[in-house]
DNA sequence: TTGAAAGCGATACCAA
DNA sequence: TTGGTATCGCTTTCAA
């Protein structure tokens, strides 16, 4: 049996003093004991009866006050995206996080929405972070990098589509997927290619890129390119289809699967033939596309695996001042179905 | 043009004593003047001097000093669950932070897979969080509740499906979800009603309680429940299909609408009609239902706005110690298309 | 109006 | 093998 803490009552937190007074010990053999300093030797003894007073008394070490002494944290900050992550990036995250964790750091998500580009790097400033990681979704700028590593940070690091003056960069190049979509159109025969860009806010940081590198494979081809705004709404798809013919299109890249999903159905319903007259590429690679008559072609996206660059994070750590380094994690590759 | 700090050079992290230095005032006006010290006058030079030097230093006051200092932190915690949230959750917390912010609390997210039941708690406390908001999918015990309390959390909340011992709960009931599909189908004269529970691990604490709302809600008129294992794969979803007919359902519960559509494509396939053979209900009312023909039937769900939650916070904060409350936060309502 | 100094909790050096 | 003590950065009381 586990010895249960004794006063569950509300009371004064027990700091290493107390476990020194009920073991009868100095606060300073307190703390070889509890971090197992080998430099030191203590006896069995005395061991126990220090363990068994920290337990008794439920003691937990005060973070700040190891760090504030320590001079530095092992803290990892993570600024959150102010919109949900998919499946991908969120396994990607927990695997970077439990590599992490497994090299003894301390990872934190910060939410940081609703502070602006200058205030939200002083806020994390604040906790002393050992290293940042900072998705492209948050604006990074080279005065909020400064003030983090002024502020002890030893690695900022972006993630996102692109990099970002002055910090090491994880990029996840969405021009890749536009690339690889457009790619598998002209390898079809296509050549008058419409792009989704949705006009939800927030998905442009992807969308963007993702024309761009459609814009970039078509070109090699002489193929045309025609950006579509498209709202998440079946009104906004069903006006799209009924203009569909006036366009002249032979194919359309849909930004991802549900996009996809949304203008197939209203393609169809305006009785426009998919692949025959418009094939229709997603991306995502998502299990539901795969349901649908014809099944969707899509683009499939991976990720690296995170351990090295949780590994590359305790690098910066241990040895900071290199130059910036630039690593692509993204890969795609289309995934051909049948409406395409 | 706001002032650029001179050395974006490695270098000493500057302290509040450094500002001292360079304004030539002690650490304690530095103190007031940035921290906007009322029950202190201090000259308007003075004042300026000493921002001044703030920012020419790219001074950052450092939290961990500050909170030990004062006896206790503003960090509410949020332990991150380890699968990905839906946009409705999304959401929430998304506001609920925001909620936060505004009453001057740093809100961290901490990621805790990998951490059994008893170190999670003990990683939490290092860090003296005025309060703990862990989700139900963290398994919270009365000893963990113990360890936060005794390290000076003021509030401890759950957020699941149902509440825990000894903690403030908010309680998102899925038996709701299950009783109001279950409802639903039971008004358009279905009695033999099967029920889908996914087999990917994780799900469970949420299938549970909604097969446990179909029973209850089945119990009065008589009609049967089936629960129906199923993994989220095509080949899963066609092999209950093909068995379909020999269990004699007429109408199916399908947990979500991702395994709603994933089991209808099956049955369609199998040759059974949907609605007439087989009615089909999902949840979440995910715009890609409406998508399908005929399109999904499905429940709504709506959480409460999260605002008063973040007042609740306050509350237990400034006047901790009064009896666990319990909220509940989940509505659901079942909106009927043309699967059911 | 400003400064000196105590003290928050943990650690590591130096003495004993 | 163990204890005393200075120290980290910041706030706040008390004194000037």
């Amino acid at each position: 049996m586990s010895q249960l803490p004794n006063q569950p009552t509300e009371g004064p937190v027990p700091t290493s003093a107390d476990v020194a007074r009920l073991a009868g010990v100095s606060r300073a053999t307190v703390s070889y004991v509890l971090n197992n300093n080998a430099s030191v030797r203590i006896s069995e003894p005395t061991r126990r009866r220090v363990r068994e007073a920290a337990t008794e008394l439920g003691y937990v070490p005060h973070a700040a006050a190891r760090s504030l002494r320590a001079g530095h944290t092992r803290m990892v900050l993570l600024p959150t995206m102010n919109f949900p992550a998919g499946p991908l990036h969120h396994r990607f995250f927990h695997q970077l996080e439990s590599g992490l964790r497994r090299l003894d750091y301390t990872v934190v998500q910060y939410g940081s929405t609703g502070l602006d580009a200058d205030d939200a790097p002083r806020a994390w400033a604040e906790l002393r972070p050992v290293a940042v990681i900072a998705p492209g979704t948050i604006a990074l700028t080279p005065q909020g990098i400064s003030v983090l590593r002024r502020s002890g940070a030893k690695a900022v690091i972006t993630l996102g589509p692109r990099p970002v003056d002055g910090a090491h960069a994880l990029v996840m190049d969405q021009r890749e997927v536009g690339s690889c979509a457009t790619g598998h159109l002209l390898e079809r025969g296509r050549r008058r290619i419409g792009v989704v860009m949705p006009e939800e806010s927030g998905l442009g940081l992807f969308a963007e890129p993702r024309l761009a590198g459609a814009r970039q494979a078509a070109l090699s081809h002489g193929a045309r390119i025609e950006p579509l705004p498209l709202r998440y709404e079946e009104e906004s798809a069903a006006r799209l289809a009924a203009r569909w013919r006036t366009m002249g299109l032979d194919a359309v890249f849909a930004y991802n699967d549900e996009y996809a999903m949304l203008l197939m159905r209203a393609l169809q319903d305006a009785g426009i033939e998919v692949p025959r007259e418009t094939a229709v590429v997603g991306a995502d690679d998502l299990m539901l596309g795969r349901l649908l008559r014809p099944r969707l072609s899509s683009v499939r996206m991976e990720l690296a695996t995170p351990q090295p660059l949780a590994d590359l994070v305790d690098r910066l750590v241990q040895h900071p001042g290199g130059a910036p380094e630039c690593h692509d994690l993204l890969r795609a590759r289309a995934v051909h179905r049948e409406s395409s």
